[in-house]
DNA sequence: CAGTGAGCGAGCTTCCGCTTGACTT
């Protein structure tokens, strides 16, 4: 048995660490926290100084057995979870579930998985810093509160299982907020000229206006005026410009350049990221720091020297500057720098290559630029045309790395964003005009945000970790606060005016505008629920309140408050606020409009938020007569519903006759527009409208339902009916009393006998676990008693 | 997934941060 048992977080880095400590030590992992407040209880004492009530969840129940039984029989317990407040707080629950005693527990930390670095922690060992662990039950406790407070109030008011929190309900007002400026947002047209010019040689010179006109006829009266006139070189000024190379990635960098490059949503990166983890190939994906090892530098600086020559390396180091960051971890890089590419999934190698090209360039030279802009004037106009060149005098890092910004992703690159080497032109010059054109533009409403760009907002404001982005940003949409965006955008007609070899002509052309796919949009749900919270709880949804926070826990880890004053001081404002709203008796549910009334009935129509979502309703309770309801279809919202189109919806369900002595009906429901007939339902495809169906368009549908129904089954047995092979989502499996099995890769199914089916099913090994892992266990359990 | 919803009613829902599972029938 070894003499010292070693706990660090996550596995992988206990089986690095155990090959640097040999058998003398044992290096066990606590997979992250080990207590916490029960999950479905307030477990907050709030007479008694907010005493947190901790529990063991289920899930760690029997690792926390094993720790304990390897605790007892070690000499020494090292604490070595991460150097921040969470781990902090992790070696203390684990010194009280763990029953350490003081002589033989010791509390160590490195940032960097390194040999040295594990030796020298070991070398300096310190006791646990109840400060930092203090500041983490604050932290704990405070969210708690504001979770299980807050959510009731919404729960109350505006519909059941919604939820608020200090992170979540501050990237939801982001995201509505956002959408609001969108909505209040007025395009206005302009007209953008650009021009080719011809110098000596008839070498062309791409320039554009320094002047927009607002008016078309500004924009003719221009291109009238070039038909006969000179054009002089003005003034040419040279200026040297350097571009240096980002910082390494941290967690919420990679999202971005992920996104961005690779197209990954946050979850992909991060599910992509820990196998490239667990393999060994990168360090620690969750991490807000931008520092590199100097064991690391030393081979990233070799590795440049050696492949790309000394003149492109230069030694950085990086220091992290962003709002709450803790810094337990490097950076995230390549463990071992000299691997250009590695095995795995395309997606893995595309990963690691952005991590390897970004760390690399993080050691490299600045880029050299020189960058020319020569001013040419139009006589007898006040106006100049620009003409902008960028020549690379050395590529520096460019070599391997070229960060991309967010807008990047919506400027017209075609359209003159692009940089380009000039030909040489000198002071006084006269040139010739090629051609000159004026095109009609659009100012560009705000953008939303993709998944990466509210990560770097909420890092920005220092909400949220680098642990949470992701969860946060499945939250609001398991909350239904917020959806990704399908919208493919549409067309939008945009005129162009050229003026070449003295004459004018028009053409119309096309333009792609609001291609949203994958945005984050606000749904009805959201945008009321962050009216209610910015409203009645400003000062929890305002955007420095997180900030505000973490100052306070800042002197509580350094000693200067005790933490439960702190919450007491935050509880008394914020209870009182709660109970203040629950009593507050609206006239109005929240968020609902009135529409006006019907002119048949004369009856009030409104819209709102209901329980299973947005609903129209007609008349009111009031009323000797019920009130009617009616859901409102995806495409349609709370804020923007029409009188006209609320009524519509009570045309619903529509009749469509007879088809095989069936009635055919059309409706409306939880899942949007559907058909109806004998008993089943096939949902109406979105391009067409429940109002216009046919009859015949109709029974298209469930005729071809039907058939794809029958696709389903690839094979039945005469002689054992329960016996089905089936097609499903992730190919053909089998289906037997109520359970399914997998078919083994190398069987075809469409050839699957009787016997072969029940060979399959026989064999344990192919059936497939229940959804529900409880049930399982639960089935187990019982099983023994 | 399953096509509902004004009212007596029972009981449920929920937070943020650490960490990986087991699973693709």
């Amino acid at each position: 048995m070894a003499e010292n048992l070693v706990i660090v977080e996550s596995p992988a880095k206990a089986k690095t660490i155990q090959k640097f400590l040999g058998k003398d030590y044992k290096v066990m992992s606590s997979y992250g926290h080990v207590r916490d407040l029960e999950k479905k209880d307030f477990s907050i004492d709030i007479n008694n100084g907010f005493e947190p009530m901790y529990v063991i969840p289920e899930d760690k129940v029997s690792l926390v057995a094993e720790l304990k039984k390897a605790s007892k029989s070690a000499k020494t317990v090292w604490l070595a979870s991460d150097e921040d407040r969470e781990g902090e707080a992790i070696a203390w629950h684990l010194s009280q579930v763990l029953d350490l005693k003081k002589e033989n527990t010791k509390r160590i930390v490195f940032h960097e998985i390194t040999k040295p670095a594990i030796l020298a922690a070991i070398e300096n060992p310190r006791d646990i810093d109840e400060n930092l662990v203090d500041a983490q039950q604050a932290r704990r406790v405070l969210d708690r509160i504001v979770g299980f407070e807050l959510s009731p109030v919404l729960w109350k008011k505006i519909k059941p299982a919604l939820s608020a929190g200090r992170v979540q309900s501050v990237a939801v007002r982001l995201i509505a907020e956002r959408e609001m400026e969108i909505r209040n947002f007025k395009s206005e047209q302009y007209y953008r000229v650009s021009s080719e010019l011809l110098a000596a040689g008839d070498d062309v010179v791409p320039c554009e206006l320094n002047k927009r006109f607002a008016e078309r006829e500004q924009a003719i009266e221009l291109l009238e005026h070039c038909k006969d006139t000179t054009f002089t070189v003005d003034d040419i000024q040279v200026k040297p410009v350097k571009k240096s190379p980002a910082p390494p990635f941290t967690t919420s960098t990679l999202q971005q350049e992920a996104s961005r490059k690779l197209g990954f949503s946050v979850a992909q990166t991060m599910r992509v990221a820990q196998s490239l983890y667990e393999s060994g190939h990168i360090t620690y994906m969750r991490t807000d720091s931008v520092n590199l090892s100097s064991l690391a530098i030393g081979t990233i600086s070799n590795e440049i020297k050696e492949t790309l020559g000394e003149k492109y390396l230069k030694v950085r180091k990086w220091h992290t500057s962003s709002k709450g960051a803790q810094e337990a971890h490097e950076a995230i890089r390549p463990t071992f720098i000299g691997n250009h590419d590695i095995n795995g999934t395309a997606q893995e190698k595309k990963l690691y290559n952005l991590i390897w090209k970004r760390t690399i360039a993080s050691q490299m030279a600045d880029a050299q630029l020189e960058k020319t802009q020569v001013d040419i004037s139009i006589a007898g106009r006040p106006e100049l045309l620009i003409a902008n060149g960028e020549v690379v005098k050395f590529d520096g890092f460019l070599k391997v790395y070229f960060e991309t910004s967010d807008e990047d992703d919506n400027r017209n690159m075609a359209a003159g964003g692009e940089l380009h080497m000039l030909p040489p032109m000198e002071v006084g010059q006269q040139l010739n005009l090629k051609e000159m054109t004026a095109t009609q533009r659009f100012t560009q409403q705000p953008n939303r945000y993709s998944e990466a760009m509210l990560v770097k907002r909420l890092e920005e404001l220092g909400i949220g970790r680098p642990s949470t982005y992701a969860p946060t940003i499945s939250t609001i949409q398991a909350r239904d606060y917020v959806v990704k965006g399908e919208s493919k955008g549409v067309k939008r007609a945009f005129e162009q005016i050229t003026l070449k070899g003295a004459k004018i002509s028009t053409k119309s052309k096309n333009e792609l505008v609001g291609n949203e796919k994958g945005k984050l949009i606000p749904t009805d749900v959201g945008m009321v629920v962050n009216d209610f919270l910015t409203k009645y709880f400003p000062q929890i949804l305002d955007y420095n309140f997180t900030a505000k926070v973490e100052s306070e826990f800042d002197d509580i880890a350094e000693g200067k408050r005790k933490w439960n004053d702190e919450i007491q001081e935050f509880y008394d404002d914020f209870h009182k606020n709660i109970e203040e709203v629950s009593a507050l008796r609206l006239e109005h549910k929240v968020g609902e409009r009135m529409l006006g009334n019907d002119p048949a009935t004369g009856k009030p129509v409104s819209v709102k938020i209901g329980r299973y979502g947005p609903l129209v309703q007609l008349g009111s309770t009031d009323d000797a007569d019920k009130p009617r309801f009616a859901s409102l279809m995806k495409n349609q919202s709370v804020a923007t519903i029409t009188l006209e189109e609320a009524l519509k919806l009570f045309d619903m369900p529509r009749n469509l006759g007879l088809y095989e002595h069936e009635e055919i009906q059309v409706a409306i429901g939880r899942f949007g527009p559907y058909v109806k007939h004998a008993g089943k339902f096939v949902s109406i495809p979105k391009e067409m409208s429940p109002y216009s169906i046919t009859f015949d368009e109709a029974v298209q549908l469930i005729v071809s339902n039907r058939e794809s129904k029958a696709k389903k089954i690839l094979k039945t047995f005469a002689e054992e009916p329960e016996m089905q092979v089936l097609n499903g989502r992730y190919g053909a499996y089998i289906s037997y009393q109520g359970k399914n099995y997998r078919i083994p890769k190398k069987m075809e199914a469409e050839k699957l006998t009787l016997d072969d089916c029940r060979a399959i099913v026989a064999d344990e090994s192919n059936a497939s676990k229940g959804t529900k892992r409880t049930a399982g266990r639960r089935r187990a359990t019982t099983k023994k008693s």
